[in-house]
DNA sequence: GCCTCCATGTAATTGGTTACATGATTCT
DNA sequence: AGAATCATGTAACCAATTACATGGAGGC
């Protein structure tokens, strides 16, 4: 059997600790959701999928039904071999927000800045939530040693990666509404002679 | 019919001239590659889709059974409704390069490091891709007026985007490693005492 | 003649989303 | 009692990639 990256990102996650199909619906919710989503109609027949490779193994039930599963050994060998030895896929980065950009020239001018305001106002508010989740895990206690806590060291590392990328969109934003300004070519602006 | 990121793409670029599949595909390897992909193996029947539709027409024939075709009035109309009315689907970013950031844990922090300058590399290498574009449009005429001009200004606009975005991927890989140096956590580092 | 690039298409498969379905527990 | 949340699963559909298939034109 073969797995993508879904299947090795589950696998990451239950390295940590096990897990409930239920809980690793929520990771992809929250902060796995920035960099990889996935829903549970997805996980729960690729975690299936897992069990049957013998990569992850039932590990017990809990409330209300749940079920959560373990990594095995086999399961980690496979996922460090999938860290250290495959290459990153190539990605195919599919940003309709910056897709639009390349169309603007068929809106007016003041459409165009709508459009360049609002994705600022995005970015933002994405940062902002960076931001606030930064400040939240600098206020937890500095000890755990677990691999929790060395899953929640990187995770801080990747989400300082989010905060610099919004930073990066946002100045961005700020300076193609300048370059719009200084030459919003269709309607000429009135006093300053136009140069080309 | 309803069309999704593809069609309204396809009618962005026909809405600079008329072109076929062919050279749309090819628009999808080079520069809009950066934000939305596609083979032309899902380009030709979404054009096929597209003329069903009134959106687009054939407009002649050229070399070795070249089809070209051209937007029409209603697929100008749509498109502009797409970009002015409707606002970006929440981007699902999908990055298997910084998924894996977040299971670098499970790796020694040698190949961890290693991992991040090869992050570094691609990051540096697109960016000098884009920095070369940018050298080699700023080296054009100057003029122009047609639709081509004004879509290659918000081309432009989007490549600094892309600069942006690698020069700040590049810069925060540079800082995951002096974090990693700093603290390997693991294999405590000989001399410093640590303190928790 | 053969290889490469141009050019268009279809078929099969995978990956992912939306919708459908069900039941237990907790909160109000 | 009813609503919200927890929890798991399947079915149908859509989007996208890979593979298959064909042919014309130009260069070596």
């Amino acid at each position: 059997m073969k797995f993508g990256t879904l299947g090795h990102a589950l696998l990451g996650l239950l390295a940590a600790r096990p897990q409930s199909g239920y809980e690793l619906t929520r990771s992809f919710d929250v902060s796995l959701g920035n960099v990889w989503t996935a829903k549970h109609s997805q996980i729960y027949p690729e975690l299936a999928k897992l069990e049957a490779a013998g990569l992850v193994q039932p590990a017990g039930t809990g409330a209300r039904g749940s079920k959560s599963y373990a990594i095995t050994r086999a399961g980690r060998a496979q996922l460090v071999r999938w860290l250290s030895e495959t290459p990153p896929a190539a990605q195919d980065l599919r940003d309709e927000g910056m897709l639009r950009v390349f169309f603007l020239w068929l809106v007016a001018p003041d459409d165009a800045a709508a459009y360049l305001r609002d994705q600022r106002a995005r970015y933002l508010a994405q940062l902002a939530r960076y931001r606030a989740i930064k400040v939240q895990a600098a206020a937890l206690p500095p000890g755990g040693e677990g691999p929790d806590a060395e899953a929640l060291r990187w995770s801080l590392i990747a989400l300082e990666a989010g905060i610099r990328l919004e930073k990066a969109l946002a100045g961005w934003s700020t300076w193609a509404l300048s370059e719009l300004a200084a030459a919003p070519d269709p309607p000429a602006p009135k006093r300053p002679p136009r140069r080309r």
